[in-house]
DNA sequence: GCGGTCACTGAAAACGTTTTCAGTGTTTCT
DNA sequence: AGAAACACTGAAAACGTTTTCAGTGACCGC
């Protein structure tokens, strides 16, 4: 059988009460502490944290949950929420929806089983506006895609400063018919959209914006049909690294020169985009920064359940690549 | 205050046992099972997870213990085991250790405190040595990196025949002068390293294998310095997708095309490989079968606790691709 | 010297379930 | 018809902790 907080306390003559005290932070004498680690020791006793939890009413364990992780945003922000749990001691229920609305309902209603102290979540545009504070018992924020304003915490980017910013550049490098393939299933993809559509307006040019399943399989059969068509645009933006991905495979499979017949802009740094040849114009996101303020912002939501909403927008960094450079070669070449 | 068993069997008259019968499997006439369903739909009771866990003595958690889950094998992998996991009812805990041996044991001592079910844990060669089964009291499941033989059940890639291949493709192709740079942490990097000198040695060649830690800042600068010396390899073996792409950076760096004056061949399918030029000879490995046959293991261990432990040896799948042909130009060619 | 704080301790009551145990009543066998 | 098996149900005892409650003795201020 297992050894318990009971077997400890007859190992060192005291109750377990005197037990429990001194492996947390109770009032225990001196003496009595080092007999109780003595014992701890002796036993090897490791306390229960079922028990723990349910005797305590707090589960320390927050839930995570996002598309796939296998998508590199949500891997790196994933480990630098993880980080910052165990650093606090607590554990992490990550959670892939796959963007699944009704994979979603199901893990919130686990995390409501699973007692979880707060929930950092990514959520579909649907789920974003149905998840009500009534109806959890937990603090939520809201990571890369924010809800309805005002109801939960969020973190997010800049997004359609960022895909402006995007667009004014491919305008400056010269180029005008300027398309867009969007995720369809995030309210991020939609802001990244209204600040091209935004951008394109601002410049005097006719916006072509398409939505697409942000995965890479689907964005490069989009993208291939697009490019086939008569009118197909002489530059591209992505809207996450999935579909930019799809569309360079796109790209290569109708043989078109990048950026000579056709320019590439888009989100997240991933490593591999100064690989390829030419590197991706992109924006970085400060992946490891938006997991460590949710964290925060869940912390602070904990010790204070009444302050009003917060909602952190941070920036993106533009990095400017060939991908996007008017004058150069279509390939080939390398910087 | 929260709904309990108590106030749903309360709402349904009926007791306590009744309700936790009727939820789950339990002999209850159907009369009663309807009465109680309705009054958790009326309550909107959820069960409270850590105390079902206390009384039943079965926590239905597993632990992941990996390097770090932004390398993409392991997110996929992870991906894979949280799937089989979820699929069959149960939680995963997942854990970093960036290969720090104080990481593994701090992690291993937690899942003692959860009461894992068990564990699926891809060790340093340091703890994989020292896990004794007799220290924990859940079976582990070893993926990547076996420890000791007998110990515990695995399931590993056939890393020893893998790179063997690497290295005959390359003599095939017309290389001599073929260097190794291998991850210094793992049992992994151990086996492929010694395939690589053994095919060497069949093959009348002189190795000449580096060791490194598996990162890509590492590889690139190790790269970067072996690349500088007089008697350069003129082919390289990288030991997994972080080290290949530090070898990529550092030919990159120093301007050496390839295959021209450096072939690469490496390990781990990424996406990214075949989107460089030219594309990247690798030994693909099936991340997801791994993920899912150790839940398998897994399974099956908690099954028939003394069934004899069971290794299973996967193939890798090489993927021949521009990196190592030997008439290719440099760089710029399309296949 | 005495009332009152203080620092510590143990017995026992939670926490919210599942499971055991001991019935019920009903059916099935002989 | 009586015994034996069966299908179902509720009271109460776990599960391993933390926390409450009620002390105990030591110390302090007067």
């Amino acid at each position: 059988m297992s050894v318990g907080i009971r077997d400890v306390a007859r190992a060192a003559g005291v109750s377990t009460a005197t037990v429990s005290r001194a492996l947390g932070r109770g009032p225990v004498s001196d003496a009595l502490r080092e007999q109780v680690e003595a014992a701890v020791r002796a036993t090897g006793y490791r306390p229960n944290l079922s028990a723990r939890r349910l005797r305590s009413q707090s589960t320390q364990t927050i839930g995570l949950i996002v598309a796939d992780i296998r998508n590199p945003f949500f891997t790196a922000v994933s480990r630098a929420v993880e980080d910052a749990a165990y650093q606090a001691g607590m554990r992490v229920i990550l959670c892939n929806t796959d963007e699944d609305a009704t994979r979603e309902a199901m893990y919130l209603r686990l995390m409501q089983e699973e007692r979880v102290t707060g929930v950092i979540f990514a959520p579909t545009r649907a789920s974003a506006q149905g998840l009500r504070a009534a109806d959890i018992d937990f603090p939520v924020v809201f990571i890369d895609r924010a809800g309805p304003p005002g109801a939960h915490d969020s973190v997010v980017l800049d997004n359609a400063a960022a895909a402006s910013a995007l667009v004014d550049h491919l305008v400056e490098e010269g180029f005008r018919r300027i398309g867009g393939l969007f995720g369809s299933t995030s309210s991020t993809a939609q802001e990244r959209r209204a600040g091209y559509e935004a951008a394109m307006a601002r410049h005097g040019l006719a916006p072509a914006a398409r939505a697409v399943l942000p995965n890479a399989a689907a964005a490069e059969a989009e993208a291939g049909r697009w490019l086939a068509e008569a009118g197909r645009p002489e530059a591209l933006i992505l809207s996450n690294g999935l579909i930019l991905m799809g569309a360079l495979r796109a790209a290569r499979a109708h043989a078109l020169p990048v950026p000579g017949a056709l320019a590439l802009a888009g989100f997240d740094n991933e490593p591999w985009t100064d690989l390829v040849d030419p590197g991706l114009t992109v924006i970085e996101q400060p992946v490891a920064e938006i997991g460590a303020q949710a964290m925060t912002l869940l912390f602070d939501r904990l010790k204070a359940p009444d302050q009003p909403v917060r909602k952190v927008v941070l920036s993106g960094r533009p990095v400017l690549r060939g991908s996007t450079r008017r004058g150069a070669p279509g390939s080939g070449a390398r910087a």
